[in-house]
DNA sequence: AGCACA
């Protein structure tokens, strides 16, 4: 027994300046933890909600000794360490640091990410959900999709405190089984906060809703919960047209990157933004014109051309469901053309999308290259060609107005010898 | 009332 305390202490601990709490009342804040422990030392991190019934928390000081003062404190003391009035058991952690402890979906924000766990979409209807989340205040908009984490629901509130007194309340505990469907086991709620401040939602749909516009269009797709395709012509399924083009690219030897996917894209019209993304181990990006003719005439002139020689980077393209793309103004993987100025982007998130016709406005502001666009040839092509494609540089006309833009030949417009990634601009081939 | 995996 060399190596144990004192017999009365089952579990000795060594020193740390990370103590465990347990014991705490429910729903104790981080602000209730620091109180308790302010008069020792600074609290650097904590941990709260811990262990089963959350009801455990961890607690970090700077300095050891700060932690031991606190222990040996509530160890002599008669009055025992409480919280509203409950006792509070206090011990040294075995962890020396509390590690990682705010995620992203730490971060309050007013909008709640919400993982439904066990469940499918068709389980929880938005109505359920609404009907949750509405005890905590008013529930502004709802947007509900499927992802690999399971069905999950972004929920806008008015404020960061509403939202996070639903977060508090609600994470980790399970929707009532009576607002279930039978052959659901539970669905236990998983909750963080989502980046978002304002959701764009279009319609009111099965999987959509915004509470503040009762007079929001219902979505005419969505209402039954089916696509419904069009028949073409030939008696086969026929996706409904879109300005908006799902493009798959296979046998991606190089990158294709957003700055590529514009300089190929905007040789049919301009191109007002654009998002990239992994689907199913593959490669998809969207593009978005600001009408169905231009994404049809380059639709049908790029489908099953390739970006590089060789095959490389061959493309496949749908009409996507989108009509506006809510993207990230400038990131690696989407961008925003519209967003005249990046200097502006603060104010890009209440963009509205209100129809399908909605076009931005490029009132004198034609599209100019963000800074530091790269892709295009240095080597310039043969020169005295109408350029390489439209977009770049100059071209009065053919912005603002709708299709009056000639599409270039998509065929090799770099001019077709020496070509090959990376060292060439992308063409079309 | 007894140790966290985002």
């Amino acid at each position: 027994m060399s190596t144990s305390g004192p017999p009365q202490f089952r579990y000795t601990q060594t020193p740390s300046k990370v103590l465990h709490l347990r014991n705490l009342p429910w729903e104790c804040s981080e602000e209730e933890l620091v109180e308790l422990c302010k008069p020792f030392g600074k609290i650097v991190n904590t941990k709260i909600n811990v262990g089963a019934n959350r009801n455990q928390a961890f607690v970090e000081f700077p300095d050891l000794n700060q932690a031991i003062q606190m222990v040996s404190y509530y160890a002599s003391s008669s009055e025992p360490a409480q919280v509203r009035g409950k006792t509070v058991y206090i011990q040294y952690s075995n962890r020396h640091e509390i590690v990682n402890n705010k995620s992203p979906g730490d971060n309050p924000g007013n909008v709640l990410l919400v993982t439904m766990e066990g469940v499918e979409a068709g389980d929880v209807s938005i109505d359920v959900i609404h009907l949750v989340f509405s005890a905590f205040g008013f529930v502004h908009k709802i947007a509900t999709f499927e992802k690999a984490a399971g069905f999950q629901a972004l929920i806008q509130f008015t404020d960061s405190e509403t939202a996070s007194s639903a977060r508090n309340a609600l994470d980790g505990r399970s929707i009532p089984r009576y607002l279930l469907p039978e052959h659901v086991g539970s669905c236990n709620l998983r909750i963080s906060y989502s980046a978002h401040t304002d959701l764009n939602i279009k319609f009111q749909s099965h999987r959509s809703r915004d509470y503040t516009n009762p007079y929001l269009p219902v979505n005419p797709t969505a209402i039954d919960g089916s696509l419904q395709l069009a028949v073409g012509p030939d008696g086969r399924k026929k996706e409904p047209e879109s300005n908006v083009l799902l493009a798959s690219i296979e046998n991606m030897q190089y990158a294709v990157t957003v700055d590529v996917l514009h300089t190929v894209f905007s040789a049919f019209g301009n191109v007002q933004k654009i998002a990239i993304f992994e689907k199913n181990g593959s490669t998809q990006a969207l593009i978005q014109y600001p009408d169905i003719a231009t994404a049809s005439v380059a639709k049908e002139a790029l489908e099953g051309h390739c970006i590089y020689d060789g095959g490389y980077c061959k493309l496949h393209l749908s009409y996507s469901r989108h009509t506006d793309l809510n993207v990230k103004a400038y990131s690696d993987k989407s961008r925003d053309y519209t967003i005249p100025d990046a200097s502006l982007l603060a104010a890009s998130s209440q963009i509205p999308w209100q129809n399908h016709q909605a076009m931005p406005a490029y009132g004198g502001n034609a599209y100019n290259a963000p800074p530091g666009v790269p892709g295009m040839p240095h080597q310039a092509p043969t020169g005295q060609s109408p350029g390489p494609g439209p977009g770049y540089g100059s071209n009065p006309g053919s912005y603002g107005g709708h299709t009056s833009y000639q599409p270039q030949p998509p065929m090799h417009p770099y001019g077709n010898t020496a070509a090959g990634p990376p060292h060439s601009s992308p063409h079309i081939s």
